[in-house]
DNA sequence: CGCCGTACGGACATCGTTGTCATGGAGTCG
DNA sequence: CGACTCCATGACAACGATGTCCGTACGGCG
């Protein structure tokens, strides 16, 4: 059990230096694993700086050296299963390069907030940002974002002046649509997330694409908001309808109020509709019925970021790449032929 | 858009100073808001400022100062809905009393992590630490933790050496088994969290204690790990038996795999059997049924666990108070009075 | 008119670390 | 054996901001 006291002057360099006769400058060779220090010198430095229970200052360091080691993250919420995967995963990249993680959160999606974001990581002296931005902002079609940082963003856009990752969307709206109608199913209808939202715009362009590829009649979106609560609106509204054989839902949890307002018409899923998700989160399995869902590997995604960030940040600008991340069908009981 | 150069020299003090015509004192004193400088010279600075787009940097203040206005978080997982939820309003706390946030993950429930986070955040340089620790951990009963250094932590142990902000777990047990029996169950079954859990181990006791102060017969409990699958399984091996009408969850993904198998079995909810979870996660609305739970207010603790830290940054070692957030009821449609 | 208090601005040292250069001793080669 | 290199180590300055101390100019007052 640690005790509690006040704070002291945390031991320095000197403090090191004197108890090891040695100089601070010496002391500074062996923090940082230079070769040019003898070996005796070596060990009676590493033995004073275990004894007086030496941590480098990073303060001073970063002053010196210009470098924090340290990465920002903005993101507007950590409430979608996305972006949560994300943090999850570049908080483990990160610190496997070395970095530590600030996080910020934008409260709201405008271009205000996101040079509100930028400047306190800034302020706060990050080396490199990434910056996940996964809808259109309300005043401005793109972020300003400061010269001469390295910034990765996530997001759907084609713009191209940074680094640029993403789910690969397309395949996303591609491969459920198809899934679908290779079940047999006439056509496949779509709850899309909101307008604003480019990955929600690409799986809907995507499930657009296939179906006329397919030479199928295209029905008209059944529009949704990434919510439960929002998918469960559009159920009710379409639960008395015969013609709806197939939805793609552009999320698992709009795909949750389907199901629930199909239930509660007594219609029963696959049965009736079949219904596809989207992203995989981890309840989708344990839904009623266990959802057939397309996967998202945003594990790869955050990793990409962060790899990204810190090549710009250790060897300067590259030019910007678009890294599309994976996606596949995961087939559960919510789907199924139509019935004859 | 933002064009991208090559990483420059951020214009310092004296810079500003040179350009404004004055030294770089009077530069930051402008810059601290203090009041003894001239009010032309004070907008002449001003307005170097801006021109030059000086940004004070956080190394040299921290260096002169000792303090980096930054709260290092540190917690086992994001994939739970509490730690994320707790995470979003650390976030905004912190963010509101112009502290920047660092986030370091622990990968496995064990001693030698956590100490590692401690020793990664303190290097990094924050002034405090939020340790978020849910469980025990396996290779010690509680993690050292390092003297003179603010820290608060959630959890549900009796440690009372810092600040511990927890969710009142009791009550949740309480709340969940009561509604059950003022509908007229007999008794009430239990799934619980995974026995290493502190909330787990509350929620449990709490529910025995209410089922033994009415009388009742404290049924074995079904253990489960948090899970929806957890869940699931031990729906399975319920689902056959007629006795069990009421069972309390103890999260609400577990509640979800019950429900999925008593679907399987072609059991109803709740006609014959109520079921209670316990968080209101989000999607718990739109579960079929929508389920009755216990809502946590993990925003509360996340804003308290920030308030404690920094107040004791500011204000030097407090005697360490327990705080608990309220709990309460919602209740949905998968409870109701067992059948006649 | 001379004294002092006050408002203002500058010089300097300092925080802890690291880059640069200097020094001195040991080893090498012609 | 002298000139040389090589290597461990130390002295010193610098990174950018800020606290302390001091000097100057100005206003008021006796």
């Amino acid at each position: 059990m640690g005790t509690r006291s006040v704070r002291v002057r945390e031991p320095s360099m000197n403090d090191v230096a004197r108890h090891a006769g040695v100089s601070s400058q010496t002391v500074s060779r062996v923090a940082n694993g230079l070769d040019n220090v003898g070996e005796s010198t070596k060990e009676r430095v590493l033995a004073s700086m275990r004894e007086l229970g030496y941590r480098p200052n990073s303060a001073a360091r970063a002053l010196r050296s210009g470098r924090f080691r340290d990465i920002g993250v903005a993101m507007f919420t950590l409430s979608s299963y996305g972006n949560m995967r994300m943090l999850d995963a570049i908080t483990q990249a990160a610190s496997e390069l070395g970095y530590s993680l600030t996080l910020d959160l934008m409260r709201e999606p405008t271009q205000r907030a996101v040079s509100g974001a930028v400047t306190r990581l800034l302020d706060q002296g990050v080396d490199g940002i990434v910056m996940m931005i996964e809808a259109e902002l309300t005043d401005s079609a793109m972020a300003e974002l400061p010269a001469g940082l390295p910034v990765v963003v996530n997001t759907s856009t084609a713009r191209t002046d940074y680094p640029v990752v993403d789910g690969d969307q397309a395949a996303a709206g591609r491969l459920a649509t198809e899934h679908l109608l290779d079940l047999g199913h006439r056509t496949v209808w779509h709850v899309p997330g909101p307008v604003s939202s480019y990955s929600a715009m690409r799986r809907r362009d995507a499930w657009a694409a296939t179906l006329r590829a397919a030479g199928r009649e295209v029905p008209e979106v059944l529009q949704g908001d990434w919510t439960a609560e929002s998918g469960y609106r559009v159920g009710l509204s379409i639960a008395e309808r015969d013609d709806i054989t197939a939805i793609f839902a552009s999320n698992d949890q709009m795909a949750l109020g389907l199901m629930r307002a199909l239930h509660e018409a007594g219609k029963d899923v696959p049965g009736d509709v079949s219904i596809v998700g989207c992203d995989d989160t981890t309840e989708s399995a344990s839904y009623w019925p266990p959802l057939t869902t397309v996967h998202q590997d945003f594990e790869e995604q955050g990793r990409q970021a962060v790899h990204a960030v810190v090549a710009e940040i250790e060897n300067g600008p590259v030019t910007p790449a678009r890294i599309l991340a994976p996606v596949w069908l995961v087939e559960r009981s919510s789907t199924g032929r139509p019935r004859a």
